[in-house]
RNA sequence: GGCCCCAUCGUCUAAUGGUUUAGGACGCUGGCCUCUCACGCCGGUAAUAGGGGUUCGACUCCCCUUGGGGCCA
């Protein structure tokens, strides 16, 4: 083993996503193990929007990346201000690119200046002609060199005259070998390459160039990102030689894939943090999954909340392959922070959703709880829209209570507790019958049901009362040992579901009046 | 097509040359609990891609093959 491990102190990283589309699970995950890293080592962590495609970014895109950050409690060092998105935070320049042209000029200058770059006018075909040709005879497709002669003079002209050009870098004859912090020795023949473009003209610079500049003029001392830019590393190696800058340690991650082992993208499904989060994923089951993509502690345990894993963390433990998005595990671990979430914060985070399902609405407008789908605090009453009737939290913890453990995400509480605030139950009468049992031991069944509810007092009402009424009518009915005859059709009947919470305790938060009504309503399905 | 990276159960992974009949988790599955679903508990299924080396000994080191992925446009 090379113990070659430099100690880490106070590094600085960055994340550097394009606001071209939603935050995406892949740039989530990179910035966690950035902020991990940084935060294990008492560093900084840094946000730079890299927005230089003015066709392709949105302002909305970035707020999404913004939001999704913070929801997943991954806070950023230095970067754009989410309270005032003009402002930042900070002192190293702008951290949007876009606004960082005047850095870039005194660079593209300097390579140009000292003829390490030149002006590139071959046109679109002929670069694609060439590439092709290349591609044919089995040769790398690299550009072929031609303008990196073209007199100064010429060159003038040219410009002069507005004939279209890139800036291209002169790329030197030789092979480069750098150390991945999580791959290790990577070798790259630059020969094969050839002189990439590095900037559209003086004062626009392209991704490999923008990156030097900045990770530079950042202080950036570690760069973590997807295994997708390793092929970028040597290029900015040999840029950040021509600019004589000193270069940050590299380290690539495995790329998350998809169910069809290919880069996880759209067409796999959700794979924007703002999706999930809809979905009713909570922020600490995603992160617990997203570390646990490409990176373990060793142990066996399973459960990792970000304090916890901002200890442990190490690229040591970086796996080198690329992980598949699991979703089953990703409902396991979801299921597991839901039911060990206090009932209140559970109550607070299924409301949004209660509202947006129409059950129930906040009696007192407040506005913004209808549009949220974040945590909001319980401390009103609400209206339950079908039935008028008035909700009070604690009625809504209870409900919600007897939901948690069967709640793999916060989305599909509406559906499981409908019934909770509604009049009329849409269920076939055929759902009330318990095994073999026919419509008229049904009727029997049900009646006496009826009779032994209608005999609990108001005082009395209580899950456990109404359970052991029950037992000894059970008995007395002479149905023992088969508890469902009973209980299944009083499921029915108050839930309008085949799965649900214990009759008792549905009957329990119901009261006893309405109880009675839905035995009754049952009933009346039945002709007889 | 060229270059680069990677390779343990279906999936996420542990085992960093001997403590291993390859461990855990998710999934799937049998059972218990049980009126249903879920939770919980107990059990089962299932992997070192193939071939060569190195070594007393290889999942672990080296080479080749195969397979997968990424980047170049």
């Amino acid at each position: 083993m090379e113990a070659s491990v430099k100690k880490i102190e106070k590094p600085r990283v960055r994340i550097a996503p394009s606001p071209t589309g939603l935050f995406h699970v892949g740039t989530a995950r990179t910035a966690l193990f950035n902020y991990l890293f940084a935060k294990k080592y008492k560093g900084d962590f840094i946000l730079r929007m890299e927005d230089t495609d003015k066709e392709r970014s949105r302002h909305e895109w970035e707020k999404d990346i913004l939001e999704g950050l913070t929801w997943l409690k991954i806070p950023w060092d230095e970067g754009i201000n989410i309270e005032e998105p003009e402002k930042y935070i900070g002192d190293v320049g702008p951290y949007r690119q876009s606004e960082r042209t005047e850095i870039y000029k005194k660079y593209i200058k300097k390579l140009l200046d000292e003829e390490k770059a030149y002006h590139c006018f071959c046109t679109k075909e002929e670069l694609e002609a060439h590439r092709q040709y290349q591609m044919s005879i089995g040769q790398p497709a690299r550009y072929s060199g031609k303008c990196r002669d073209i007199p100064s003079s010429t060159v003038e002209k040219y410009l002069k005259e507005g004939k279209p050009s890139v800036i291209r870098f002169k790329m030197p004859e030789e092979k480069i070998v750098f150390n991945d912090l999580i791959k290790g020795k990577i070798e790259v023949d630059a020969t094969l390459m050839g002189d990439i473009t590095i900037a559209k003209d003086e004062s626009w610079p392209l991704y490999n160039l923008a990156v030097v500049i900045d990770d530079y003029e950042m202080k950036i001392s570690h760069v973590l990102r997807g295994e997708d830019h390793i092929s970028n590393t040597p290029k900015q190696l040999f840029l950040q030689k021509a600019l004589e800058l000193p270069h940050p340690e590299y380290g690539h991650f495995p790329l998350i894939m998809g169910e069809d082992k290919s880069k996880l993208s759209k067409r796999h499904g959700a794979v924007s943090i703002s999706e999930y989060r809809e979905k009713g994923y909570l922020a600490e089951a995603l992160t617990n999954f997203m570390a646990f993509l490409g990176w373990n502690p060793g142990g066996e345990k399973e459960i990792y909340p970000l304090n916890v894993l901002i200890n442990e963390f190490s690229l040591d433990r970086c796996r080198k392959s690329s992980a598949m998005f699991n979703l089953k595990k990703l409902d396991w671990l979801n299921g597991f922070y839901i039911r060990n979430k206090s009932i209140t914060k559970i109550t607070a985070l299924c409301l949004p959703y209660l509202i947006k399902d129409n059950l129930i609405n906040p009696i007192f407008e407040t506005g913004g709880r209808l549009a949220g789908i974040a945590a909001t605090e319980l401390e009103e009453t609400y209206l339950a829209l079908d039935t008028k009737e008035k909700i009070t939290p604690e009625t809504l913890e209870k409900i919600i209570g007897l939901y948690q453990e069967r709640l793999k995400n916060i989305s599909e509480i509406s559906e499981l507790i409908d019934f909770f605030f509604k009049n009329d139950l849409n269920y076939p009468k055929e759902m009330l019958l318990w095994k073999d049992m026919d419509e008229n031991a049904l009727k029997e069944v049900l009646e006496g049901t009826k009779t032994a509810i209608t005999g609990i007092k108001h005082n009395d009402w209580s899950k456990t009362y109404i359970q052991d009424i029950l037992a000894e009518k059970t008995t007395e009915m002479g149905l023992t040992g088969d508890r469902g005859k009973i209980l299944w059709p009083l499921r029915v009947a108050l839930s309008g579901k085949k799965t649900s919470a214990p009759p008792f305790d549905i009957a329990e938060i119901l009261g006893k009046e309405k109880t009675l009504n839905r035995i009754e309503q049952a009933k009346n399905k039945l002709k007889l």
